[in-house]
DNA sequence: TATTGTTATACTCTATAACTATA
DNA sequence: TATAGTTATAGAGTATAACAATA
């Protein structure tokens, strides 16, 4: 639907300021813009990336990836038919259950993603150099709420421990 | 390479907040994310949604679609070719250049983009309900800041007007 | 029977290269 | 020659449905 770049009204003598909704969604697509070149760079799609990303610190089955992406069971095989092609994951055998796969990113898949990850970085860092250090601190606490609150209505606590708190 | 779902290293006592770089990246994704589903709704994917919605102020070449979508002028003419199956869009011929065609939203096509974009901008709105209203203002104003600033860097004026303003 | 994963199939999206028709 | 657009082809990504192996 891409955002319309015009200008939401802005209150006589404001300085013109794009209305918010639009301003998110175009802000996305030129951060999604970045992390797609950047993967590109390494020869990696969107999808490939959020494979590789989620394998950072996972180890899953591929039904747990499939809803870690939201793709269905079969998407997710081909996907990791190709990473594991070109050797960035591998599939081993479930100690628990015969049935299952886990998925494992290996060293080239992590030296990859981090390098994806660390361009993708710079080129966030330096559009956000534009902002004065307060304003980024201030964006970051309203991006972190914003987060945080559409998580927690989902049923997520983005700041669970990995074992349940003691007590 | 998907973000990272870690909390960054917070001063002691406050309470955790997410690094900017990767909250931005997540925050990108959940709003792409609406966009997808709610553009699927309409059986609509991105690429087509963007298309329409480029078509919403403009009647541009198929070259000028590549170069605002910046895809190939191959992809261009797949993507056309489909919606105009469905009667999304037209191609009429240029009136100044018999080798070119022009690509026009018809009013089927641009009742559905409004449709898809109603429902985006309302997930949209519903999650920046979880922000205080100087809160919101405040976002809007760093968001417009950083897409003014990083659309300056390429030589593009966000707020030019059609015409070069009087004088 | 239910679940895990793969395969078969079909469609969208994308790019490269070769082509047609204007300019 | 150069530009506008399409076609041919190849590959990634996605889903649905049917299947094999295991629980």
């Amino acid at each position: 639907m891409p955002p319309r770049s015009q200008a939401a009204p802005a209150a006589a003598g404001a300085r013109p300021q794009l209305d918010l909704v639009d301003g998110l969604a175009q802000l996305s697509f030129v951060i999604m813009g970045m992390l797609e070149r950047r993967a590109a760079d390494r020869d990696l799609s969107i999808p490939a990336t959020r494979l590789l990303g989620v394998l950072r610190d996972r180890e899953p089955t591929m039904q747990q990836l499939a809803r870690l992406l939201e793709l269905d069971k079969s998407s997710v095989t081909g996907l990791v038919d190709r990473a594991e092609r070109r050797g960035l994951v591998a599939r081993v055998p479930s100690p628990a259950d015969k049935r299952a796969v886990l998925v494992r990113l290996t060293d080239d898949g992590r030296a990859l993603v981090s390098a994806a990850a660390g361009l993708f970085a710079t080129d966030v860092t330096a559009m956000l150099g534009h902002l004065a250090a307060r304003d980024r601190a201030a964006l970051a606490r309203l991006v972190s709420q914003l987060l945080v609150a559409h998580a927690a209505d989902r049923g997520i606590d983005l700041f669970a421990t990995v074992d349940p708190p003691a007590s």
